[in-house]
DNA sequence: GTCGAATGTCAAGTGGACTTGAGGTCAAGG
DNA sequence: CCTTGACCTCAAGTCCACTTGACATTCGAC
């Protein structure tokens, strides 16, 4: 008999996150609810989608800050548009690429180098990515800068 | 003039890590060191080449834990064999695979649905995961197992 | 109404991966 | 000598992304 609100429970169950999580991402501004007059949150339907967005965008190992930066280029509340979305997922999508190219490179490294067993390490830049950084004097690496980041 | 050692600074300067993640790698017992008489930490050059390996399984979001258990089944300072090597890579050159194939597929999952601004509800596999997963009865997601692990 | 399940808040705890800080040691150059 | 810089140890702190716990309140099926 909600028009279109779902519980917290609901929204869980349906985006595979637990309660807390969509209470801390609220918390941090990532999505919103409003309330019944007893105080339970109520999402709109909208909300899975941000919902499988910020799990995509986590999964590509961006942080929640950035996530949140993100989506606040959306129209809050609000649908976003086809060129609001289309907007947003082109910075993923290069993201991705990004991504994708780095661990093909890291499988063919490790395919060439290690899985070969040219175990040289005068030549192999998979066993020796500080020397090449400290040949060229720049902080370059084998790895992809994709792959660099995260703690 | 050390012969074939290396100095913790050296080692984090090549290898591009801190060395207090050297000495925390050490303590986890996922590399070794010799001591000068003074206590001092010196390095084989091996050490390099699986520092490289513990960033590059780092990177495709291998556990330390994981890392010092595959790193495990190789001869402990002895010189690893090809054989040893590339058992340890195959492992991961699949985990790769994985993951590059969950990345693409993710990719496109965007490309179609997010990017094309499709924004139907009731069709869309990437808004509404849940909903997926309550009509199979299944924990089912849109996204590819390998992206769904981490906290 | 009644009662158990679902929610609410707020503060504190957890786990992984390191980093930082305090205080001390060692080898080399001036 | 004495200082400087690279190391050492050990304990504690940090960051992120949540989870857990304690306790109060509300929802909704009967």
């Amino acid at each position: 008999m909600g028009v279109d609100l779902l519980a917290i429970g609901e929204v869980a169950a349906r985006s595979g996150m637990a309660p807390s999580a969509l209470r801390y991402y609220e918390q941090l501004g990532l999505i919103g609810a409003t309330r019944t007059p007893g105080g339970a949150r109520r999402y709109p339907r909208t909300v899975l989608r941000r919902l499988a967005v910020i799990r995509a965008a986590r999964n590509v190992g961006l942080s929640l800050e950035e996530v949140r930066s993100a989506l606040g280029t959306l129209p809050d509340g609000r649908p976003p548009t086809v060129t609001d979305w289309a907007r947003l997922s082109e910075g993923w999508r290069d993201r991705l690429d990004e991504q994708i190219a780095a661990l093909t490179q890291l499988r063919d490294g490790l395919t060439s180098c290690i899985g070969c067993g040219c175990l040289s390490l005068e030549r192999c830049a998979l066993s020796n990515p500080g020397d090449l950084a400290a040949r060229d004097g720049s902080g370059a690496r084998w790895l992809a800068p994709a792959l660099r980041r995260r703690g």
